[in-house]
DNA sequence: GGAAAATTTGCAAACGATTGCATATTTACC
DNA sequence: GGTAAATATGCAATCGTTTGCAAATTTTCC
């Protein structure tokens, strides 16, 4: 797979690098054709040890890279994976939620890791278009989407380029693209646990079920709560969405503690819906942790520096970018590749 | 610049997109030869009107879409820019600034805007050859390099490939690349002009300043102090890095509650910073803001949630990807591009 | 020493577009 | 109606690699 890239260590000193230097360049110094030095910078066997390592050489003098528009024409693959975040035109331009920035990174890491080039694409949310043309134009080999929740039909519909895209999600287990997510279920399952078996009962659920991911978080918090025998309250289910729909949390906070039926944890379903929580709460005059417990999701790089430290799940997002190339590269390798769930965690902090 | 590119919009459900369609098929089904439909999907006005049409409506009948690896190679251009963001091998696998993060977005959506595409490129730190083989590939007709703070030695020696990448940064003027970054020096005065403004003096100055930008933010922290005819105390100036120094804050605010001169004011060199110093604070039972206000820098998207929400400095990370992203497209257009300061501005909240 | 097998190389045709130049076709004008 | 100018199209080379197949060279073995 790997390519041996030659570069002259001082290239960017010399300021004549007229028209760069090309195979035939090569060819004509090492006195032999260009399909020679063709095989010989691809390392094939077909070349002799000597005239390679000649080939190989003067490569490296003359600061030879390879064209990959030419490389990509004939070769009919492109090296590149494009990472798909559809971004929806009203929530103010920016990528907002911290975990898809965490995961581009993520993502980029193990892409370059893995010897591809990684191409970064944030279309206007339904522009199905786009992503096609990724794959049509020979862009990108295969495709990463992440941030569909909500929106899977969209998905539905790949068909036949379906075995050329990975998705980020926790969607359902039938789908027909491959899928890989951090396991909601038990990771829901593992907070409402973890508050219940600290006393911090009866516990709220926060988030907006009509997420997949959400709905299976809160399918988490219900079976924790048949392995402990407790008939969880319906008025303690609390729905909210994300993103800029935080500013609804002060007052569902409000009303809970006021009008509502006790409570003394909290699981929400993101953390950035947990810090809007803890600062709920403590205008309402309670204390985290020692009036209410409040557990996160995600783990996000600020979840540690709350006030006070969040609990939270984690669903190691470093590990959800590799896991998510690797499989979109199995599958491009003709692999038959399940959907994946990558294990949570919960990381125990000062919130409970 | 741009181009027609047209497809079939329900392709992704046909099973049969055999070998994918070329422009030779467009030619034989309108009865011309291949030069017209390359000139007719250009719109170049060479082409009669009635026979464009009729190229472009089989062309989107049958989804075509150009080959990127054919037009690269003939046009030698890529269409692409890349998003050159060195990380630290020790730095944890992640990238963990927000800030670069949210500037991945705002890059990313400035350059899809234009036509162009994103390449990103996260090599480890001091892997110059990564940076170059974007270029000397083909693969990447520009390069915006990001987060080379304390390093600009490296940069330095460019050379020749110099006019075809901009630098993020608050490096000085006189540099042989274009340099696109916020007013650090009119930042730091407005920050510590609001705090002595609002009685917050003395300040202490809270940052690394052998990294350029925060050396720059200190200068406005001294101009402040001039044009208010105050001496700063060099006691007030405490030097901590970013990233995982930020474990240094505690200590440091702590000594200098203790053991320092009187203050009641904190500008620190970045969010994540001032947060850290908020917490510090109240650690050791000073109350913000009414005991020390405390402004930060970046206006990270977190920086509205703290607790109390912190007062900083806005750098506007959406203008300034634009403006990268807009100062690289005029250099390929060979127009001569200065370096360029972006305005930043106080966001007021209320840690101050 | 010579035929057969194995190893190296070269030739030339792709890959799919773009574009300078020549040629055909249409329009303009006297 | 005929020539000149303007407009549309076609031809063929080119971008820089990769790769199947043939040719050349070397090695092996009797």
């Amino acid at each position: 797979m790997w390519q041996a890239f030659l570069f002259h260590d001082s290239f960017m000193d010399s300021p004549e690098t007229t028209s760069r230097t090309t195979m035939a360049d090569l060819a004509r110094l090492a006195g032999v054709n260009v399909s020679t030095v063709s095989r010989a910078l691809n390392d094939s066997p077909l070349v002799k040890p000597d005239t390679k390592a000649e080939i190989l050489r003067i490569a490296e003098d003359l600061g030879y890279s390879v064209n990959v528009a030419a490389r990509n024409l004939r070769r009919r693959t492109s090296d590149t994976l494009a990472l798909v975040i559809p971004i929806r035109p009203d929530s103010g331009q920016s990528l907002s939620d911290p975990f898809f920035l965490e995961m581009i990174g993520a993502v980029s890491v193990a892409v370059s890791e893995r010897g591809y080039d990684l191409l970064l694409s944030t279309p206007p949310e339904d522009n199905t278009l786009a992503e096609r043309r990724l794959l049509q134009t020979g862009r990108a080999d295969g495709l990463i989407i992440i941030g569909q929740a909500g929106r899977e039909e969209r998905l539905e519909r790949l068909g036949k380029v379906a075995d050329r895209v990975v998705v980020w999600g926790g969607g359902r287990e039938d789908t027909p693209y491959t899928l890989v997510g951090s396991d909601n279920v038990s990771g829901g399952q593992l907070a409402t646990t973890h508050l219940i078996e600290r006393g911090k009962g009866p516990v709220i659920f926060l988030g907006n079920t009509d997420l997949p991911e959400v709905e299976l978080r809160y399918k988490g918090y219900l079976l924790a709560h048949a392995h402990n025998n407790i008939d969880p309250d319906p008025a303690h289910v609390i729905r909210v969405g994300f993103g800029r729909e935080i500013a609804d949390v002060p007052p569902a906070i409000r009303k809970a503690v006021s009008d509502g039926p006790a409570f003394s944890g909290v699981f929400a379903a993101s953390d950035a819906l947990a810090i809007a929580t803890m600062q709920a709460l403590r205008d309402e005059g309670l204390d985290v942790p020692s009036d209410v417990g409040v557990v996160g999701y995600d783990n996000v790089a600020q979840a540690a520096h709350t006030r006070p430290p969040l609990t939270t799940i984690s669903q190691s997002i470093a590990d959800g970018g590799a896991a998510l190339v690797d499989a979109l590269i199995s599958k491009l390798e003709g692999r038959e590749v399940n959907s994946r769930l990558m294990p949570t965690e919960l990381v125990q902090r000062e919130s409970t």
